[in-house]
DNA sequence: TGTACATCAGTGAACGCGCGTTCACTGATGTAC
DNA sequence: TGTACATCAGTGAACGCGCGTTCACTGATGTAC
């Protein structure tokens, strides 16, 4: 498959990083291999380098666009029928738990921002963080509130996918929502 | 150095698991290198599997110790002076932030552990999370109340990690605080 | 308590595999006329 | 609107490095007498 179109080559590249953006919250940064990504856009890794100056840049792409996906999904929800509590369902589900690929990149990539702060990861996660503290603080009015709010959900939500499988996982997530409602 | 003595040796394993618990919670079990760890033990790499069969087992050796380290410091904390906060407030603490080698594993893993909840890493951290949440339980009483305060405490402790050096960082240490005292 | 010898913890080098990165090649795309 | 040709996105193989694991070797330890 020699020379794509131009356009071909944009729909290649969003591809790329729409595939990095779901591996990235699934499996981490460290766990994310250029050749599981090219696979899931339907590529060869061979050619990665004509788009991206290197998988750090892939990285960074990928979170942002990953932060994009966490705000629709958390504009839409809130738009919806739920009210004040329906942010809070969304993200302390079992749906939300299960699917990490689709879900908050602050809880995703937590755990690897806190233990490499510095570079182009943490770089990233401090934006998506700050506004999704944003978010919260919007839709609570105080900002104290909405730090130790966000913290209580990344938490709960990080413990709960820890814990998967056992009871003590539904625990967690109906906890947390018990104090937050 | 041939051939130690068997006391040596005893000695030396120790020091491996030691040096093993500290790193894995400063870099996780991914960014843990057998050569750092024997760096650390004053030792070299090549003798390691007289000690231990594989990496994986260092590993669940390390998060075991790092829990015991872990109760005897909460144990610590609550029979001094500070009264029902001193939990929280080293829990919450800057100092607790800023070394976690010699802090909670459950911050430290609960990231890599929420990517791969199975294996053994996985598995020793459901040891030190269930071991976390009965300590609190035992001091508030409440098991719903204590999943969500363990909730938050990781929470917080894991993004004030990520933001270090930032002012939001202080911040999150000082939200999750009011919210629990 | 000595002495001879087998054991084996630790060393340093080597092996193998995974993965980021590079490269020669292909042939459709895009452009100049 | 055709035609000739240069460009270059994607392919598949190869390179290099890091790191887990293995191994031949060393010489002090531990044991049998």
């Amino acid at each position: 498959m020699p020379r794509a179109s131009r356009a071909q080559m944009e729909a290649n590249r969003a591809a790329l990083v729409r595939a990095a953006s779901a591996l990235i919250r699934e499996r981490g940064a460290a766990g994310l291999t250029l050749d599981a990504v090219a696979a899931r856009a339907g590529l060869t890794h061979g050619g990665f380098y004509k788009q991206f100056a290197s998988k750090d840049a892939l990285i960074a792409e990928a979170i942002g666009e990953a932060a994009r996906e966490r705000r629709e999904a958390v504009a839409e929800v809130s738009a919806g029928e739920g009210g004040r509590t329906a942010l809070l369902d969304w993200y302390l589900s079992a749906e939300h738990r299960d699917e990490p690929a689709s879900g908050c990149v602050v809880a995703g990539l937590a755990g690897e921002a806190s233990v490499d702060p510095h570079g182009t990861l943490g770089e990233g996660f401090r934006v998506a963080l700050d506004d999704l503290i944003a978010a919260r603080a919007d839709s609570t009015g105080a900002r104290d509130a909405a730090l130790a709010d966000i913290a209580l959900m990344v938490g709960a939500l990080e413990l709960a996918r820890a814990t998967a499988g056992t009871p003590l996982s539904d625990e967690l997530l109906a906890a947390a929502r018990a104090r937050l409602s």
